[in-house]
DNA sequence: CTGAAAGCGCTTACAG
DNA sequence: CTGAAAGCGCTTACAG
């Protein structure tokens, strides 16, 4: 069988060099494209290489030249759409560049988590890219920048500390939301879903800052916690109207949060946009579909990735640079669920 | 700063061989926890290593070993929840097993597809894990393998061939949704979504077999294709609905078109599980929680995730293993939305 | 324009 | 039990 044989795994630049009746150097250069070698000989060490089926070992390559054109990324929660979108801006815009990624899940645990950046670091990455797991002690950026390796923190800021981050302005974003809800004559509206985190504190902040410019009293009891997925956002809607406070509109954590509160207010036989009033947070591929389309505060989740990216590879040409903050702006998109 | 210093590029196993005061070989030994090397001396090693923030460098240990241990994993869809949570099962099973992954997303363009292959080759992947774009040369598997590099293809099948594949099976899962249907009594059921592909043509395969064994001629009006994604089960239903036939129900080609086709639905004024009966296709875990929640065949995502990589695990440690199928065994998971 | 030599950070026979 | 030496597949001064 072809795989057993391994065929191409043992022809180096030696071979080739054999072949094409050169030094290794000058195989090494014209692999390099270097202008030094005549063209002549130049298509021959190709045609050699091309007829031995070389390839070329870039890690080994690396090895010598002290380089890497690996990225990790290390993402929490990739069930969550959010992410997924996010991460594929953030491939997208390495791979052009011609980096290839490492990617590593954490489901939160931050065992794992200490586990495969010490996995990364290994591997020699040019960069690291990280959205930390909750309860991420604020030393990681500082740990990491020890290592000496470049860093952005991404959607989860560390606190304060000079590393490059890419985010979205939370407040703002719920601050829009709670706005097109007061305008519309909302007065009690409940936030919802979510628990805990930077993330939370700061979407919460713009909740508790709309409240205050139109003059109304924050009442704690619109304010229902919940883990930050569909179920807890189900199950954040069901509590919701079960405590019977007159709510008509609410703003979610984030988008999985609003979907979750849609299935519930579904099942009760209430429809978002015509019997309440319910704005997500992301705006995530799949809120254009939901049932109804939900209205949400748009963050452009890959286009977050690819400034991600962007600041890491910025970084890593240039370490000198002074912080890189990148916070989307957020812009609410009107469908039909608020 | 300190990112500027690099502290720990430098410091090597000579280095550590140095403070210790025995030989690279020593060092080597002990990092490796070879017996070999007597408790003292090892402790002294370990001592200095950790005094001089010494850093392994496996890719160094690996070129040497002619070894590697991470894996490319190319996936076409990200933005499909189906993808990612493959993904995660992927990921988990392999980082539990000492790899590191290597992930490339191509968007379903061939080209990228054969870019990142060929950079995944250069990176010495130690095995590839693979769901082929539309529309990839059945040759794409012979080819990997005479790269010499185990190989794992999932979800869309490459046709016959003698390579690894974890995938479903389509045609029995759209099978035991139309029996429900029927079962139900729905005579006029449609079949919404998808437009080509192995994975097409093998659910397709499960809707004309269903019709067949209950003596109902197949309606080729009812089966209405379109771009496999939200928008386009959402176009598909808007279609269903325009053509009037009386079509009472539908198994749709997979989950995010089944919530596209929710979204028409509502947007008409109709739920499915009362005024439509919708069946899906996947289990995602956003069916759970769609409005109203999908009755979907199940064939567990993150789990034919895991079995892909331990197939390759498997192909990795044996090249000499026979052809190795995984085939997730469907299951109809009953919700509200038919 | 091209070649010989040294070296990136490791491991692995081979001695002793 | 430990060390000296060779080598994994490359690149890069340095000669010529």
């Amino acid at each position: 069988m072809l795989r057993d044989s391994h065929p191409n795994k043992s022809i180096t630049i030696h071979d080739v060099a054999k072949a094409a009746d050169v030094s290794k150097s000058t195989v090494s250069l014209v692999l390099q494209g270097s202008p030094l070698i005549r063209d002549e000989t130049a298509e021959r060490v190709r045609e050699a290489a091309r007829k031995l089926g070389y390839v070329y070992n870039r890690r080994a390559a690396e090895l010598r030249r002290q380089a890497s054109n690996t990225v990790g990324v290390v993402i929490n929660d990739l069930m969550n759409p959010f992410f997924a979108e996010v991460l594929v801006g953030i491939e997208r815009r390495l791979v052009d560049a011609g980096y290839i990624v490492l990617m590593a899940h954490t489901h939160e645990s931050l065992d794992r988590q200490r586990k495969v950046l010490a996995s990364m670091r290994e591997q020699n990455a040019a960069g690291l890219i990280i959205c930390p797991a909750f309860d991420t002690p604020r030393t990681l950026t500082k740990e990491v920048q020890a290592w000496g390796i470049p860093l952005v923190v991404m959607v989860r800021s560390l606190g304060a500390g000079s590393y490059d981050y890419a985010g979205s302005d939370n407040e703002r974003g719920v601050l829009l939301a709670m706005r097109h809800l007061l305008a519309r004559g909302h007065k009690r509206i409940g936030f919802l879903g979510g628990r805990s985190g930077v993330v939370y504190e700061q979407r919460l902040r713009g909740y508790a800052g709309a409240l205050e410019e139109a003059g109304i009293r924050l009442d704690e009891r619109l304010i229902i916690a919940s883990d930050p997925s569909r179920q807890g956002g189900s199950d954040a809607m069901a509590a919701m109207l079960r405590i019977k406070l007159k709510i008509t509109a609410a703003v979610c954590y984030n988008d999985i949060t609003a979907f979750g509160a849609l299935a519930t207010l579904g099942e009760h036989g209430l429809r978002a946009g015509t019997d309440f009033a319910l704005i997500g947070f992301d705006n995530v591929l799949a809120a254009a579909h939901s049932n109804p389309p939900l209205t949400t505060v748009d963050i452009r989740p890959d286009d977050l990735g690819e400034h991600a990216a962007a600041a890491l590879m910025a970084r890593i040409e240039n370490p000198q640079l002074k912080r890189q903050v990148y916070l989307a702006e957020p812009r609410l998109v009107l469908r039909q669920s608020g």
